[in-house]
RNA sequence: GCCGAUGUAGCUCAGCCGGUAGAGCAACUGAUUCGUAAUCAGUAGGUCAGCGGUUCAAUUCCGCUCAUCGGCUCCA
C-alpha cells in the first residue's frame, strides 16, 4: 500500500499507510478526543469511522455534541431500537426510522400497537445491545443484491424503498450491528457502546410515508443525547412545557373551558378569559384604524350559491357547515371575505378609492377532523382578525410591506419573535401561470424591500394564489403559524370587482387576504403558554387584589376598591378571614401581578403596600401612585 | 378521519383476582382576627363519561358511542 497524506482537522498534516482507518487515524492522532468523535468527514463528505482512507485527504470529524453529531448518534440509536424491537417480537417488520431535530424514531409494522410495558422491555433491551459494545458494519452492494436480501428476510417496505429509488442507484449501502441488518445512509456511530444516553418517549400510529392512504404503522420515538445533563435538561423542558400548557392554565386561571357537552372544538370563555380577549380585540381595532382599515361586519351563514360563486363550494364544501332556511340551503362562513366582496360591490370604485382595507374580527366555523383538534390551538369556532385588501396591481408592493410592517409592530408588542415563509403554488390551483407570477413576484419583491429574510415553501401556497406566513416562535423555540398574506386574484374576477381607472374604463383590482394574530383563540394559547400565565400588567385580566390583613380593614380596603375600580383598574378584592400568606399563596397562583397588602399600617397612612408577583415588596405608596403606575403600564403595553 | 392510550367528587389522583367507592386541595359550618406562598376542627359532596351485554352481582370483564390525550394525515 501507498503512503497517504492526511490533512487533519488542525491543519496539520499526518502520513499513513493507505488503507488506514479513519479510526486509527484519529487514534494516532489524538486518542483523547477519540470518545466524543461520531463520525468525520473526508473531504467534507460525511464517513463512518471504519471508512478506510486510499488516497490523500482532508478529514474533520463530528463532535458528539454538534448539532450534526447528535443527528448521527440519535440516528444509530433508532437502529439499535430496530435491533432490540426485532428480536423481542415475532413478525414484526421495519420501516423506517430517521433522527428528528429532537430525538429519532422507527416505524414498524405490528399489529396491535406498542405498549408502555413493551417499551420498557425495548428500552432495556437496547441498553443490553449497547452495553455489548456492537461495531457498526457498512457494506455496499448493488440494488439487485439488497432487494433480494430483504426479500428473503420478509422485509417488504425496505423492498419497496429500494425499487423506488433512481434507476441509476449504483450501488445502495447497508449498515449491520449485532446482527441487525438494516438499508441505510449512514454514516453512523462506531460501535453501539457509545450510546449512553437515551430515553423512549412514546409510541403512536403513522402512515407509511406519510400518506393516509396508505397502511399506518406503529411509531416509536425516543431521544437521546451525549451527556445524562443535556437529557434530564430535554425532560426538564418538556416538563416546564406541561406546567405552560394552556389547557391546564386556562382552567387553572379561570380563562376558559372546552365542554363536552357543548361540542368539541367549541370555546367557552370564562370571564377572565372574555377580559383578555377584550384587550387584544380593542388593541385590534385601534392599530387598524390607524393604518387605514374600515371596519365592517359580514352575517354568519350566507347562500349556497354565494359560497359556489367563489368556489368555496367546490373545494371546501366538506369542512363547511350548512344549514337550510326556509327552503333556502345556507353555508356557515368558513372564512370572511364574501362579505367583503359584496360591500365593495355595493358602489362603484375609483382608482382613487383604492386600496381599500375592509377589517372585521370575523367568527367562522370550519369542520376540522376530530383527531387534529387541540385545546385553543386548533378549534371549530374561532374568530380571525381578518382583513381584505383591494387595489391596483401597482399598490400590491406597498401594501404588503405595510402589512409586514405591522407583523413586526404586533409581534413586538406581544414579545414574539418569528420566521418568515413564501408558499408558492400548489399541484391544486386555479388561475393562469401569468397572475401566479405576478402575484408570487409581488410578495417576493415586498419581502426583499423590507430586508425580511423568508424561506421559500415550495407547493404551499393556496389553491387561489401564493401567500407569505409567519410563524412566530414562543419562549419554548415552537413555531405558531399565526399571521398570513395571501395574494388572491380569483375572487376579483368571479365577483366581476371593478374600479375605474384613470383612462375612464374598468379595471380588475387585486385583492389581499391577511391576518395579523390569525385566530384569536389560537393566539390567545400561544400567548398563555409563551407568559406561562403570567400576563403583564397591560394584558392581565385582573391587575391587582386587595388583600386584609383582618375583618377590621375591611372598609377601608372597600374605599380603596372603589377608587381603583372608579380609575379603570382591574381590581378584585380577597376579604376572607384567612392568614395573609394563605391569600398571598392563592394570588400568587392566579398570577395576579400585584397583591395590595391592607393592614393597620395603610389604613393609618391612608396608602397601600403593593407586592409584585416575583416576590418583590413595593412599600407603602399612595392609591393614586399605584392607579398610575398600572395607567403607564397599560399605555406603555407593558 | 386513522393508530394507540385514557375517562372515578369542583380540581389532582388512589381503588389488587368482579361483592354498588376513598385521599388531598377546594366548598360549606364553627373556632381563630392573624403582616407577605397553605390556622385548626367538623360537615357535605359520586347514576365511577354514556348506552348495551356477560354475571347471582359490573367502577372493575366484553361491545358500541361520546370526549380527552399522544402521534399521523389535514389546516382554504
Amino acid at each position: 500500500m501507498k503512503e497517504i497524506k492526511i490533512t487533519l482537522p488542525d491543519g496539520s498534516k499526518a502520513s499513513h499507510q493507505g488503507g488506514i482507518t479513519v479510526h486509527e487515524v484519529i487514534a494516532s492522532w489524538r486518542p483523547d478526543i477519540l470518545f466524543s468523535i461520531v463520525a468525520a468527514k473526508v473531504n467534507h463528505v460525511p464517513v463512518d469511522l471504519s471508512h478506510p482512507l486510499g488516497e490523500d485527504v482532508s478529514l474533520d470529524v463530528i463532535d458528539i455534541e454538534s448539532r450534526e453529531g447528535l443527528g448521527i448518534l440519535r440516528h444509530s440509536m433508532s437502529h439499535v431500537m430496530a435491533q432490540a424491537v426485532k428480536e423481542i417480537f415475532k413478525d414484526i417488520q421495519v420501516a423506517i426510522g430517521p433522527s428528528t431535530e429532537d430525538g429519532f424514531y422507527y416505524d414498524f409494522e405490528h399489529n396491535g400497537g406498542f405498549t408502555l410495558e413493551d417499551i420498557e422491555k425495548i428500552e432495556s433491551r437496547m441498553r443490553e445491545i449497547a452495553a455489548a459494545d456492537y461495531p457498526f458494519q457498512r457494506k455496499d452492494v448493488s440494488r439487485d443484491e439488497a432487494v433480494s436480501l430483504f426479500k428473503e428476510r420478509g422485509e417488504s417496505y425496505k423492498v419497496e424503498l429500494l425499487n423506488d429509488l433512481p434507476e441509476d442507484v449504483g450501488t445502495v449501502s447497508l449498515y449491520s450491528q449485532g446482527g441487525y441488518l438494516d438499508l441505510c445512509r449512514g454514516p453512523h456511530i462506531y460501535r453501539t457502546g457509545m450510546i449512553k444516553t437515551f430515553k423512549l418517549l412514546n409510541a403512536a400510529g403513522a402512515y407509511w410515508r406519510g400518506n393516509e392512504k396508505n397502511k399506518m404503522l406503529q411509531r416509536i420515538y425516543g431521544t437521546g443525547f451525549a451527556t445524562e445533563e443535556a437529557l434530564a435538561e430535554y425532560l426538564q423542558l418538556i416538563e416546564e412545557s406541561k406546567k405552560r400548557d394552556h389547557r391546564r392554565l386556562g382552567k387553572e386561571l379561570d380563562l376558559f373551558q372546552m365542554n363536552e357537552e357543548a361540542g368539541p372544538g367549541l370555546v367557552i370563555f370564562h370571564h377572565k378569559g372574555t377580559v383578555l380577549r377584550e384587550i387584544i380585540e380593542e388593541w385590534e381595532k385601534k392599530e387598524h384604524l390607524k393604518r387605514g382599515y374600515k371596519m365592517v361586519m359580514g352575517p354568519q351563514i350566507l347562500k349556497v350559491d354565494l359560497w359556489k360563486k367563489s368556489g368555496h363550494f367546490d373545494h371546501y364544501r366538506d369542512n363547511m357547515y350548512f344549514t337550510e332556511v326556509e327552503g333556502q340551503s345556507y353555508g356557515v362562513k368558513p372564512m370572511n371575505c364574501l362579505a367583503h366582496m359584496l360591500i365593495y360591490k355595493a358602489n362603484i370604485h375609483s382608482y382613487r378609492d383604492l386600496p381599500v382595507r375592509y377589517f372585521e374580527l370575523g367568527t367562522v366555523m370550519r369542520h376540522e377532523k376530530t383527531g387534529v383538534l387541540h385545546g385553543l390551538m386548533r378549534v371549530r369556532q374561532f374568530t380571525q382578525d381578518d382583513a381584505h385588501i383591494i387595489c391596483t396591481p401597482e399598490q400590491l408592493n406597498a401594501e404588503i410591506r405595510a402589512i409586514a410592517d405591522f407583523v413586526a409592530y404586533a409581534m413586538d408588542v406581544f414579545g414574539f419573535d418569528y420566521e418568515v415563509e413564501l408558499s408558492t403554488r400548489p399541484k391544486k390551483s386555479i388561475g393562469s401561470d401569468e397572475s401566479w407570477e405576478m402575484a408570487t413576484t409581488a410578495l417576493g419583491e415586498a419581502l426583499k424591500d423590507k430586508d425580511i429574510a423568508y424561506e421559500i415553501n415550495e407547493g404551499d401556497g393556496a389553491f387561489y394564489g401564493p401567500k407569505i406566513d409567519f410563524k412566530l416562535k414562543d419562549i419554548l423555540k415552537r413555531k405558531w403559524q399565526c399571521a398570513t398574506i395571501q395574494c388572491d386574484f380569483t375572487l376579483p374576477e368571479r365577483f366581476d370587482l371593478s374600479y375605474i381607472g384613470v383612462d375612464g374604463q374598468k379595471h380588475r383590482p387585486v385583492m389581499l387576504h391577511r391576518v395579523i394574530l390569525g385566530a384569536i383563540e389560537r393566539f390567545m394559547g400561544v400567548l398563555i403558554e409563551h407568559y406561562g400565565g403570567a400576563f403583564p400588567v397591560w394584558l392581565s385580566p385582573v391587575q391587582g387584589i386587595l388583600l386584609t390583613v383582618t375583618d377590621r380593614h375591611i372598609p377601608y380596603a372597600e374605599a380603596v376598591y372603589s377608587q381603583l375600580i372608579d380609575a379603570g383598574v382591574r381590581a378584585e378584592t380577597d376579604f376572607r378571614n384567612e392568614k395573609l400568606g394563605y391569600k398571598i399563596r392563592e394570588a400568587q397562583m392566579m398570577k395576579i401581578p400585584y397583591m395590595l397588602v391592607i393592614g393597620d399600617r395603610e389604613v393609618e397612612s391612608g396608602q397601600i403596600s403593593p407586592r409584585e408577583r416575583n416576590g418583590k415588596n413595593l412599600g407603602i405608596v399612595g392609591v393614586g401612585d399605584f392607579i398610575d403606575l398600572i395607567r403607564e403600564k397599560c399605555t406603555q403595553l407593558k
